[in-house]
DNA sequence: CCAAAAGTGTTTTCCGTACACCCATGC
DNA sequence: GCATGGGTGTACGGAAAACACTTTTGG
């Protein structure tokens, strides 16, 4: 590893924050609308400069709060891309991360310009900056993710029913699955456990609530 | 994403690669000899600054060939790492990549400083700036790698025989693998297939050299 | 009583693993 | 002819997938 010694040729870097959702069967991504140029009108992944002296981490810890106002949720380093802003000449760096979000948490940032707003995976609008690269691995992440991990902690409240938890799984697949398979993995996972308190549905048998066994990430 | 404004405020931003190879049945990483401080006489993964208007993924490769003379060969980038190296005010990036080489086509820089070298995984000296934990990232990403893609590739030559294969798998894993079901299941990936030549590997049967149905990265 | 959602078991298929012997060659 | 490395098949167990009906509630 190389001696880091000053420069002032080192490229800017930006921390950009993949963050989704789901809301009623639908998985959705966090996005700013740029009222200034480059690519004014169209719509961007969150993210802005590491301040420095700052952690990666932090900062993108920081955008998150900044934009939805939540904290202590499920956020995990994808990937650093180059040129993304094809404007900054010498280059720029995006070192993005993903994050989930219980929907009922979020409180969105209200602002005249640069507004955010929920938009659904796969009806998304016309997207700054190569963004829509960093949306496809992100979701390939995620869907991998969770496969083998406890991530879905992140997505809903502490107490749910096995059919938001199903629903939130069927979102980010873009698949059905079978009830009683689904069921069966899951607690043979032993990352969900059964509480005593039940919810109704609407009309229909009130279902028994569940909740994650630990509320920090867990590989399986 | 932030409009990338140039500031002097920009953090030091280092390329690093993590070369591995497997030489008669060990899983070998290249270091570096420190002869400067900081970390003076400790050994470090072999990296440097990225260059104005360099791409990361070419500043990995011109790091790659310096030291090893190859290219063309498996390059991925791992993580990136912030504050690696301590002592740089205001923190500094490393952008770590991981690539795999066939010893064979290997040939070390000789230089009186800095001199490179190999070391076995499980037999590491000294190592300056937190990369053991990089190398512990490294090993992780390859034993996945291994399991559900082609990477193998690039540590073997264009021919080569199912023994081969298997110790390169072995080394990688750190455990014995069954003769007959690593076949087995190479064979039924269809990534590798027989050509009509045979290798006499001392005494014994002569065995069938097979090859890589594709020697780009191919994802199973 | 009917619509709506929750809950529940069995069978089959596929993949990973365990395991032992014969084959071709060099010396 | 023997030591060395190459090459092969079968049986078991566990996980995933396919598949349909009963239960509990609200209206």
């Amino acid at each position: 590893m190389a001696d880091a010694a000053p420069s002032p040729d080192t490229p800017p870097v930006a921390v950009v924050v993949v963050i989704f959702t789901v809301v009623d069967g639908g998985l959705q991504v966090l996005l700013i609308h740029r009222s200034a140029e480059p690519h004014r009108g169209l719509w961007a992944i969150p993210g802005g400069r590491l301040n420095p002296g700052e952690q990666l981490v932090e900062a993108a810890r920081r955008k998150l709060v900044d934009e939805t106002g939540v904290r202590d949720v499920y956020l995990e380093q994808l990937f650093t891309f180059d040129g993304l802003d094809e404007v900054t000449p010498g280059g720029s760096l995006a070192v993005t991360y993903f994050a989930l979000v219980d929907h009922g948490r979020v409180r969105l940032a209200s602002r005249t310009d640069w507004r955010p707003a929920w938009f659904t995976m796969h009806r998304l609008p016309p997207l700054a900056f190569r963004n829509e690269e960093v949306l496809a691995y992100a979701l390939e992440r995620l869907r991998n993710k969770l496969q083998y991990s406890n991530v879905a902690y992140s997505l809903l409240p502490t107490r749910f029913t096995l059919s938001q938890l199903q629903r939130v799984h069927e979102s980010i697949l873009g698949r059905e699955l079978d009830k009683r398979n689904f069921r069966k993995r899951m607690l043979s996972l032993e990352i969900i456990e059964a509480t005593d308190e039940r919810q109704a549905e609407g009309a229909g048998r009130p279902a028994l609530l569940y909740r994650f066994t630990s509320r920090e990430p867990v590989v399986i």
